[in-house]
DNA sequence: TAATAGTGCCAAAACGTTTGGGCAAATACT
DNA sequence: AGTATTTGCCCAAACGTTTTGGCACTATTA
């Protein structure tokens, strides 16, 4: 009944052969040949000791350590972002993988030191993670192991990546509120620089041309989080040609648009639909009514990166990076019906 | 110019001098009479080869792995926990330990064998956290290792812990209502059977016993999430005497209490207070106006348990567990004012 | 000059594995 | 019976460190 300490050495002895055997044994080597009998007493001896492996020693000794590196930028604010840090974390498991986290909150010396940090382990890949969407300029150290980059992408496309289908979504968002027969459909959208804003632009351009409807850009509002949501939405819904839908660049400003309806007695969905982006859920099913929105893929984006970043330890850095881009699902709940005017 | 992968060996090399010659240097071991000439010749050459030591063969043969299990029952769906992770993160990185994130989603089995992943790659310790405070029946397999319990306790206080003071937080949410003047303070409470359930409570009438006000059973109204507070804020609102002020469980429930103040053509904080309890910034931050709130001391509890596990790792198990209540800090926003009564 | 003390360094074992190259004994062929 | 083959196992080196116990010099002292 060892307390689990026990080593190749203790599980040798007990069975009374080699060490060389055990690990044979134990290991299941291929072409090696030991007498079922033999074996039987190693495995016995094993279980009897709770042997478990030193994995300290067997990476120092075959250069795999099973352990992974998940670098992020900040874990902090973003709850969403969780989701990826969940995804890879299982996938990891399931392939006897554990997931070493460090975040360097955007500084750069930081960074640098947590990655040495992880190299010093002998991490066998390395996931860098953007907790949203962007473009990074991945630091040199990342040369020094596999790596795929998480919700970002890098310029010279020279690292595998997984990205959330911004276009499609947005594209799907905006299908959804056309096919009930809206349009006049606003659009909450964000002003930072990130790629997310323009290719969500794409999504909606697009989605409304696919319906036969004119883009106008005066329906198209910018801010930031539920108080720029709240000042857009009042702009676009105190005109007398207000849109009859909103489709809102995140669950936030969606929560702002609300609260603007609301004061103008707008009732949702009777007097206007609205769709959101990210089913951040305390918002998303926290607002009456329910928030249909667009779901980002951070769980499978996770698990994609792990997936992948296997791939590429497996069979080394000379397969061509690939480039994901994972649906976002749309979340029914009940913001979302057909306008007045076509009922 | 080493690509970062060389060894003690090589450095010894390119110096001149023994491998346990440069192990001392590089280690500034004390006690060891090396001339300052071999010192220069040796840190020049570990810097010429980039040199760093592999904390695989460190961890084998000095028994310090320098990493931490980071153990959680689901890091997922809760958002605010994260800032323990990270709390937990930057207090270990400064101590050169780095993290191994692990979660069972509250599957024993699956627990057990993520701990045992942990033992095998020989952490130094183990931070158990879950995710809402509560108290946890540890598993066995803790014993293997130091221990720290973070915004969780055990019954028979074996472990060390880490606790936000539940009961001090609901105190001083009250008090700043009373202390603005509010006799009726409703409670929209919590139904679940958790330890903040019956700690806030207690915090609340202790509250209104200093403020002379008497208990009122009538003014605890339960549910849960949005809907919940939403349901329980209508009952009590909707009475001839109802309360001027709110004290809610959760962020969340004030989002639900927000929508029946709404309804009912209340307004916050005119005619109605409210505070919160979670700082939940999506909801807090988002809601209008932004809402008053005690915030979770999460990001304390992982500084905080991850300096006691390094206490215990350092001292042996020996010393006697030590218990902390952290904290919980008002937050204050534009939800709280006078009662129109004592204006 | 010889004993003593101090200085500067190193060899080797150990941590717990994996793995290539064995070597005896048992079995099969001629 | 003698050779070839197979079977079953083990030795020892290696991974990259830390650490104990020296050993060979040089400098000091008597």
């Amino acid at each position: 009944m060892g307390a689990g300490t026990a080593s190749l050495r203790d599980v040798a002895e007990l069975a009374g052969v080699s060490i060389t055997t055990v690990s044979h044994v134990l290991n299941d080597v291929p072409g090696k040949r030991i007498a079922a009998k033999t074996r039987q007493r190693v495995r016995s001896a094993a279980a009897q000791l709770e042997y478990r492996p030193n994995k300290l020693a067997q990476g120092l000794r075959s250069q795999r350590s099973y352990s992974l590196g998940f670098v992020s930028d900040l874990v902090a604010t973003t709850p969403y972002a969780v989701r990826m840090v969940l995804g890879a974390q299982e996938a990891a498991a399931n392939l006897g993988y554990l997931l070493f986290l460090v975040t360097s909150g955007g500084d750069q010396d930081l960074e640098a030191q947590q990655l040495r940090a992880l190299l010093d382990r002998q991490v066998d890949g390395l996931l860098y993670a953007s907790m949203f969407h962007r473009v990074v300029e991945p630091p040199a150290l990342l040369e020094a192991a596999p790596v795929v980059l998480l919700n970002a992408r890098c310029a010279d496309g020279r690292y595998s990546s997984v990205l959330p289908d911004e276009t499609g979504g947005a594209w799907a968002a905006v299908e959804e509120l056309a096919r009930q027969g809206h349009k006049r459909i606003g659009f909450l959208h964000n002003e930072l620089d990130i790629p997310a804003r323009s290719l969500r632009m794409r999504g909606y351009q697009e989605a409304l041309a696919a319906h036969g409807i004119d883009f106008d850009p005066e329906l198209v509002w910018c801010g930031e989080d539920a108080p720029g949501g709240y000042a857009a939405a009042r702009e676009l819904l105190d005109r007398p040609e207000c849109p009859t839908a909103l489709f809102c660049f995140t669950d936030r400003m969606a929560m702002g648009a609300y609260q603007a309806a609301q004061e103008l007695g707008l009732r949702i969905p009777h007097d206007l639909s609205i769709v959101g982006f990210d089913d951040q859920e305390v918002v998303s099913a926290g607002l009456r009514p329910g928030l249909t929105t667009m779901a980002l893929p951070h769980y499978e984006m996770g698990r994609w990166a792990v997936t992948e970043l296997m791939k590429r330890i497996d069979a080394g850095s000379d397969v061509p990076p690939t480039h994901a881009l994972l649906d976002c699902p749309l979340v029914h709940r009940e913001s979302v019906a057909a306008p007045r005017e076509a009922r």
